[in-house]
DNA sequence: CGTTGAGTTGATGGAACTCAAATAGCGTGG
DNA sequence: CCACGCTATTTGAGTTCCATCAACTCAACG
């Protein structure tokens, strides 16, 4: 994703749990011997497959992964693309083998960290619990904003929606918002915003016809923000 | 919904956590005041309000109870309905205040489960909070379940997955779930899946012309599921 | 250069929406 | 219990948005 830079640990998602000077004392982490992996994947790769068993979550440090749903009857449709500093893997909560396949749209670096020791230290920890509750609840929230996008949105209110909350998450974690890199391609956008890929590029089109944004391959820039939040609210 | 009859407890979404055979001792329930608490609603009327503060979830007992999305610059749309046996509120898990309305679409009774005593239960108990993640992991699976309805499948396919999945829920509770009472109007299952009324009205007609329900008002039976299972599938 | 794959653009058809009118259900009060 | 009125639902006709299919552009690469 955009400039190929990695997301530092003060930038990610886990930040307060994975490191002691906010909840969990280093003592804490190592007596439940949660030991970080780091590993890159490459572009096209899987870090795990729908019917894996689930040992693992993983933090993303760089690049873009996108999940692809397989549960019962379906071809596998994007449910999310995992930006740095994002959790991958909370699909599969509570399962035991994953119903999702996670595969890098981008060459990317990851974080893997062992939910058995994970576990064992939320039970310990009341705070990091906590924590993880909260990253829970962020994935709800996600989760129910793209099911009102899909639902109650037309084409171009959608592509207005995803280039806003893709430019968001990229602030948060410190990335320059207004111009960045498409990590993946048409028909993955068409297909996570239930589109297709035809579409994705007329609205494209038309977006930068209004002069609300540039593109040019993967490269976007947006040059009018608060316009393309009204095209966003419109219907 | 169906015939009116409320789930006994030994059905309930709960049972494992809320009754003391299984993992949580009536001790422990008692030493940390789980009172729970009986109410009924009555159609129309909220249980609580997008803003309000959130201090207990409901589970419900009989009838039905939809949510509303009223997070940031959304008008309310239908988010989820409730059933006997299910609960209701994870939504806002890990926030403050609720960021969805509840409305009883029939008159209902729920059980009301305060989340501070039942937090503390959580962390005294592993197997207690193991099952609750449980809920929270279904919960998860079935807001995929209907993204992946509403971007995927077009309305008659929509239509037929909303039924069957009634249909399931209601099984599960042993309730009857070849013949059962819609509790919500037209309008809310249109908003649900993201279609108009009048397209609902034309799929039920539909459906019921091959034969493969029957449609009354609010009155549904389902003829040959395994029909109505293969329209859903398709496409 | 020719090939290949991704992306764009144009023409056409179909599914669902919109608006409008007809009908069926349901609660209320006489 | 029936008649009334109100609302929910169904049905019809015309329109819109997006999918589909096909042609075309463009850049990368051997």
């Amino acid at each position: 994703m955009h400039s190929r830079k990695t997301v530092g640990c003060e930038l990610c998602g886990l930040w307060r749990i994975c490191f002691p000077g906010r909840v969990a004392s280093a003592a804490g982490r190592r007596l439940h011997g949660l030991r970080i992996r780091r590993m890159r994947v490459t572009r096209g790769n899987s870090l795990f497959r729908s019917g894996d068993k689930v040992e693992s979550f993983y933090m993303i440090r760089s690049g873009c992964i996108k999940e692809l749903d397989y549960s019962t009857g379906k071809r596998g449709s994007v449910i999310n693309f995992c930006l740095p500093g994002e959790m991958l893997s909370l699909q599969s909560l509570g399962s035991i083998c994953s119903n999702t396949t996670s595969v890098a749209v981008e060459a990317s670096f990851v974080c893997v960290v062992p939910w058995a020791a994970f576990n064992s230290l939320c039970a310990e920890s009341p705070s990091v619990a906590a924590e993880f509750i909260r990253l829970i609840a962020k994935a709800g929230t996600a989760a129910r904003d793209l099911l009102t996008l899909i639902r109650d949105k037309e084409a171009l209110a959608r592509v207005s929606g995803f280039l806003l909350n893709l430019s968001a998450r990229l602030q948060i974690r410190g990335v320059r918002e207004r111009e960045f890199r498409l990590g993946m391609n048409r028909d993955d956008i068409a297909d996570y915003l239930g589109l297709r890929s035809e579409t994705i590029s007329r609205c494209f089109t038309e977006l930068a016809r209004r002069a609300l944004i540039k593109v040019r391959a993967k490269r976007v820039q947006i040059l009018q923000a608060a316009e393309l939040r009204s095209v966003f609210y419109s219907d």
